[in-house]
DNA sequence: GTGTTGCGCTATGTATACACTCAGCCTCAT
DNA sequence: ATGAGGCTGAGTGTATACATAGCGCAACAC
């Protein structure tokens, strides 16, 4: 018997390959900003032909996370503070909306249990001897969460906009590192925000996570303050 | 001299020329919702390759435009009801969020000057003898008015969503039809935005516009109840 | 010594050739 | 007559070949 979780369902192509690695290798640093992607360049060290490359950069482009350099190659793009302050703008427009609209149609099992897993997070990431693991996991949980919202939301011209703006933040995320600290109240921040969907008050639910969303950009403003980024 | 608005000043690329054609017939129904567009046959017909019309319909599916057809072909995808739902759901959110932003940040004079505009239009479009010319400029008006907003919201982020979403709404417009009541209450209730972006009111910025977004909604739901629309 | 012109290299844009998949149908065996 | 199996052809996915444009460098003229 194989392995389900392991075999990949679909033999991947090419074009795809291209692209979720060039996308990963963005997203992770490796392909550090301002870097120029070159057609025949990607293609050959990505084992594929030019024209899987041309389509992963054009997907990347219309991400952001690429721009056409003029001609000559495609350039990553960096994250400006300026781009810091419209991403969490516009963050706190949607996933508000979205904290809102799961408030009116959610089922609301589902966002009890989250608001628990969100509680019982907390003196796990308050512990001093927080691991890598333990942070992973906690994304993973804000993961699920997201996704579940996505679902609750119903509406998916917002979902693909929270979504695009989703790979921006990861970046961020990133480039900032993360404090216990932070971590901590934002594990409480989704607990409120996941207690307000469970009880179906919007209100509540719309104003908490616009209070995250304000408290992660000032902490991500406070990382960034001192280190000269770009504007 | 040249005639400089007539001159294209590059060149268009032939994927540029395949997806601007393509779109354009897709937006005024030439090619109708539900058809299958298949690589080869665009190629032959547009006069280009293969290669320029997989760009053009890649570009196509990321707006939505069109979906992959599993192998064979990429339809072109249709207007459900829901799909309005949800469009104007979206909007409602973005624009007012936009709205919001300008007039806390927007250029006064710009919008006063607005306002006048819309103002000045309402007998026009009330006129009994009203021509399609009329209604073209008033669309064009209400195109400059939203230029004018993404300048003023300054966030590129919004901007971009809203410009994707506008595509789609594009597509319901031509769909329902416009009638004469619809374009002057229209018309009135974008005078009533601009003036409070001109004076600077946010809160009354945010919900004019969350109303007029609300009336044009029920304006389609109007014109689309009894002509039996899918889900 | 400096400015200019022309050549060549490189990287993209486009076309085409090749490989592979899948659906539909036809045939043959039972 | 009917079902299974293979064939065929259309259509996509990928590779490669060809065309073209822009930049740098070098050489030559002044």
């Amino acid at each position: 018997m194989y392995t389900l979780s392991l075999m990949p369902s679909k033999p991947l192509s090419a074009s795809a390959r291209a692209y979720e690695q060039l996308r990963s290798e963005i997203l992770d640093g490796s392909i550090a900003a301002g870097s120029t992607l070159y057609e025949v360049e990607q293609a050959s060290r990505l084992g594929v032909s030019r024209t899987p490359v041309r389509e992963a950069i054009g997907r990347l482009v219309a991400q952001g996370l690429v721009e056409p350099g003029g001609g000559r190659g495609s350039v990553v793009t960096d994250v400006s503070d300026q781009d810091v302050e419209s991403l969490f703008e516009m963050r706190a427009c949607l996933e508000a909306q979205a904290a809102q609209l799961a408030a009116l149609r959610g089922k609301r099992s589902v966002f009890v249990d989250f608001a628990e897993e969100f509680r019982s997070a907390v003196p796990v990431l308050r512990s001093p001897s927080l691991d890598k693991d333990a942070v992973r996991d906690y994304y993973g949980l804000i993961r699920r969460f997201d996704e579940a919202i996505n679902v609750a939301a119903a509406n998916p011209y917002l979902v693909d906009a929270m979504e695009g703006l989703r790979t921006h933040v990861a970046r961020v995320r990133r480039k900032a590192g993360s404090s216990p600290e932070r971590l901590t109240a934002s594990a409480l921040e989704h607990a409120l925000i996941a207690s307000a969907i469970a009880g179906g008050d919007t209100a509540l639910a719309l104003h908490a996570t616009h209070v995250h969303i304000h408290n992660s950009l000032e902490h991500f403003r406070q990382a960034f303050a001192g280190l000269g980024n770009p504007a």
